[in-house]
DNA sequence: ATTCTGACGTGGG
DNA sequence: CCCCACGCCAGAA
């Protein structure tokens, strides 16, 4: 008996070093394609699971929006410009290039 | 049970 | 391209 949140966060604990993905691609991979907003809730929780990547989840068009979650003033930026990620005024740079699709890399039978 | 809240996405203008 | 309005639904209170 796996919870929505507990599988959001098995998801986004899969995102390679460097590359990012969106709440909706999330979403979609889980069979959930209207519950994009449930994923950005579950990330509100995932400061428990240290192994949860939670920086490199942004929005569909690379904005930083859950930027204001973090500690300090610019700890999600930094922590995605330490990837190698080019980040520019709560922006990533070239998203496309950074885009990790779960559907395209991950087997989603194992997520039921 | 009922109400409220969003770290979103989409479609229309 | 931008902006707005609305649908979305798991969990907490």
């Amino acid at each position: 008996m796996t919870s929505f949140y507990d599988r959001v966060y098995e998801v986004a604990k899969l995102i390679p070093y460097g590359r990012v993905t969106s709440y909706g691609a999330i979403a979609k991979f889980l069979g959930a394609a209207r519950s994009a907003r449930m994923v950005g809730y579950a990330m509100n929780g995932s400061h428990i699971h240290l192994d949860v990547p939670a920086h490199r989840v942004v929005n569909r068009k690379g904005l930083l929006t859950g930027k204001h979650h973090f500690s300090g003033t610019n700890l999600m930026a930094d922590l995605l410009i330490s990837e190698g990620i080019l980040v520019k005024e709560n922006q990533i740079q070239d998203f496309e290039n950074y885009f990790w699709d779960p559907s395209e890399n991950l087997n989603q039978e194992k997520f039921i």
